[in-house]
DNA sequence: ATGCCGGGCGAAGCCCGA
């Protein structure tokens, strides 16, 4: 089974890009993230004529993820526990339901933060607490389970191009790693990084400033493993291909693949 | 570099991203 995950910076602006990649690509299940829409302009029927069913939790002009599956998806979920009050959509789990036993995946859009210092930090900081203890949660289950997606964080230096550019930023904030350091200690795998040695490989090139052309990118879309889901971990690679396509997402997909 | 691009919203210019 192969899962993706993508930031698309807007499902509507991207669709012909992403049903020229899902055509291209196929994978067996698609975690989107900022799709930048509510579920009444998601572009349901273009994606379903690929053999996708769709979960989606929108949101207007912001945040917004998604989960594409050729197998049927149950037990869709809505945000991460206890909210409080927290109406960004950032957060959808669902069951993959296949032949194989399936597979629980959630594509989640964890907040930027910045500026450092501001609410926006904190929110991040709050954000990635939230998910450290519904991870635990899930890994309870003791069953294959993938998180992925937008995660915003580097998680080390040689995960960037220029660390000293990047020192101030709430993407490689100390509190940052070290929260998404705790979380893979809980009991994940960083599925790439398990699989590659290679520094300076990226998943994300800002539009300005010719940074896809110079590869001054980052590497902040990641895939967690649960360990019944690392012992099914076959590949996991970046596909730099729709990346360097005409009105490409700032991000490029990331993918892994496991053993049925 | 901190808004040089790009998207949303909405019909100009501002907010936001990483």
């Amino acid at each position: 089974m192969r899962i993706a995950a993508w930031n698309v910076n807007s499902i509507r602006a991207r669709l012909p890009n992403v049903l020229e990649w899902l055509r291209e690509a196929a994978p067996d299940v698609v975690l989107l993230q900022e799709i930048k829409t509510t579920e009444d302009s998601f572009p349901r029927l273009e994606i379903e004529d690929l053999g996708y069913t769709c979960a989606i939790n929108g949101q207007k002009t912001y945040n917004g993820v998604a989960i594409l599956s050729k197998q049927p998806l149950r037990d869709v979920k809505h945000d991460l526990p206890n909210g409080d009050g927290d109406d960004h959509a950032r957060w959808i789990e669902a069951r993959v339901d296949a032949r194989d036993g399936g597979v629980r995946v959630a594509s989640l859009y964890l907040p930027n933060g910045n500026p450092v210092g501001t609410d926006k930090f904190a929110y991040k900081l709050a954000w990635m607490d939230r998910l450290a203890a519904h991870a635990r949660d899930l890994l309870a289950a003791e069953e294959p389970l993938v998180l992925g997606g937008d995660w915003n964080v580097i998680p080390a230096d040689d995960d960037c191009h220029d660390p000293a550019a990047w020192a101030g930023d709430a993407l490689a904030q100390p509190d940052s790693r070290r929260r998404f350091r705790a979380l893979v200690h809980s009991g994940f795998t960083e599925a790439w990084r398990a699989l590659h040695d290679e520094r300076h490989i990226y998943t994300f090139w800002d539009y300005q400033a010719g940074a896809y052309q110079k590869d001054n990118g980052i590497r902040i879309d990641h895939f967690l493993l649960s360990p019944q889901a690392t012992d099914r971990l076959a590949a996991c690679e970046i596909d730099r291909g729709p990346r360097a396509r005409p009105k490409a997402s700032d991000h490029t997909p990331i993918w892994c693949e496991l053993r049925d």
